[in-house]
DNA sequence: ATAAATAATGAGTATTTGCTCATTGCCGGA
DNA sequence: TCCGGCAATGAGCAAATACTCATTATTTAT
């Protein structure tokens, strides 16, 4: 005589069929229980069975799909408490628009809080692209800090500091920092910083629940040089210090750490939040912010990412 | 400038995001309403989008899961109330152990019910195997009646009568027909069926809440000819007569009709049971029994199936 | 064969999800 | 600019689902 087939057996084939009849078919656990005859706890565990075995493979047919993915390892990769990763246009790969869109809806998210929140922001293209997403909001209770300076060499508004920007679009008080980014000397940024005005920004940009920075590259096409708040020359001995990327001007190294002396003593940002107070978000995307986003990332300089899906991958692949 | 995306693009990236976050990374609604910064309420909706956008696709990795699909489109074709598709075995595509063991568990579902229940059952191989599957169980508020008769045509038991079979495994009130399978003549029919002990049980036939039959090919193995019921003229001449499949004994051609006059006039089983009252399920498996399958199913002499995934397969395949 | 260990079950309950409905806000047309 | 229509929203509630725990089968090892 043929025996029954044995129990395991029987239940891995009553959770599949479970599963099937839940996800695929659209019964609930009740109908499950009549269609198997068993109890509706008992077709409760049968469906849990189905995927805790794997049984149920959800696919998500949408190309945010694989950004989730992308950003929940480097969440993993980079303890990092907050990641957006949008897809990279295939008409546009090198446009940060996708990136900037984003991120001017998690700046609105963070300023409709009812609670008041203080938000620093750094400089730089894409955040100014970001700002320039933004829609006109009420933002009384809270209070936007720059954390750069907003005086280029020439004296005119320096055109990448978006804290005139965002207070256009955005009703609330903001805190720009009337210094140049770059001050001629360490003496210099010692007396700026010393004015009561100034110690006040500093003090309320360390106190940011939420920091917004760009990461500019330090390589020839290094927005710091672009726009002319350092020389060729200083350019030079930054990347011979091994300089890879800055972030409100503050260069630091392929392992994230601040290059000591050059540019770093005369830079008049702000420190960035300590992120253990404050999510630190870098706005980033392209293959040029690459290696300044993984020494950012790998220090945790920053412990929040917004960027597109090609970076995510770069990221992802080797380092 | 450039302009924020249209609302729609956005809602379907965030019902994607959503669904991501509810079904591969197994959040729930208030945590995905926290991450994507809307209230719990919304995320539902999104979650709810995400499945009517059809974003999200389920699939079931095992067997069962063809099986399930293949029974839901029988079910829809031919408006049946019961189906149940089991594995073909690829190492024993003939083998009815499956079915076998798939009707056993059907048969013990109804036995295990506390309401009181009439179960008719039918003849053949396949019904045997599977009561041979069944496990001892107390179904003492139950009755079974055999809706075929007992009697071979040399006067012993008929080897594929199952009442006796179910008799000594279940504990239940077991009602046999002590007839031949089929009578000698028409008349003689009509006299055993008049007798009062063989009226109640056609009675209880009629009644039954649920039954279960196999279905016999025609052709040169049917059971009734290889089993002594029909001669091989009695055979060919069903055959002429369009003959495709029986049911306890009751020919009928490729539409399901009854074939009317020959074997049928002395068919001593009791009637099929009313589609209308009772869960009348076919048991039945392998190319042989296609074309009876087909008509019995076409013309609804049956509303109920247990068969397997090839066999189902056929009988999806052109009709 | 018996007892310990393990798994399955059902009841009861907490949590999560889905739905309805009233309200809000946005958009297009007069 | 104002108004009607439509979509989106949140509150509240009903339904469905998940979990816990005590009890009952079932298996395993002696």
């Amino acid at each position: 005589m043929v025996q029954r087939q044995e129990t395991s057996g029987n239940r891995l084939d009553d959770a599949a069929r479970a599963g099937w009849l839940y996800y695929v078919a659209g019964n609930n656990q009740e109908q499950i229980a009549q269609t198997l005859g068993v109890s509706r706890q008992t077709a409760q565990r049968l469906v849990s069975l189905s995927i805790s075995e794997g049984l149920i493979r959800v696919r998500l047919d949408h190309p945010i799909g694989r950004c989730m993915e992308l950003g929940e390892k480097l969440r993993q990769r980079y303890a990092l408490d907050f990641v957006e990763i949008v897809p990279t246009d295939p008409t546009a790969p090198d446009s940060i628009n996708g990136v900037a869109i984003a991120t001017a809806g998690q700046i609105e998210r963070w300023l409709k809080h009812d609670e008041p929140v203080i938000m620093a922001l750094g400089t730089g293209r894409t955040l100014k692209a970001a700002i320039e997403q933004m829609s006109p909001i009420d933002a009384s209770q809270h209070k936007i800090v720059s954390l750069t300076g907003s005086i280029a060499p020439d004296g005119a508004a320096a055109y990448y500091n978006v804290i005139f920007d965002i207070a256009q679009t955005v009703k609330a008080r903001s805190f720009p920092m009337p210094l140049p980014v770059i001050a001629s000397s360490s003496r210099e940024r010692e007396l700026l910083h010393a004015q009561p005005m100034i110690q006040e920004t500093l003090t309320l940009a360390r106190q940011a629940n939420v920091t917004f920075v760009g990461i500019g590259e330090i390589d020839p096409d290094a927005p710091l040089y672009v726009d002319g708040f350092i020389t060729s020359d200083e350019l030079r001995s930054l990347q011979k210090a091994g300089a890879v990327g800055e972030i409100c001007g503050w260069s630091f190294d392929a392992d994230g750490k601040l290059i000591e002396g050059l540019t770093n003593d005369r830079v008049a940002s702000a420190p960035v939040p300590s992120r253990e107070t404050s999510l630190v978000v870098a706005i980033a995307a392209g293959n040029k912010k690459l290696p300044g986003l993984r020494a950012s990332l790998s220090r945790r300089l920053v412990n929040g990412l917004i960027t597109d899906e090609r970076t995510a991958e770069n990221l992802l692949n080797t380092p």
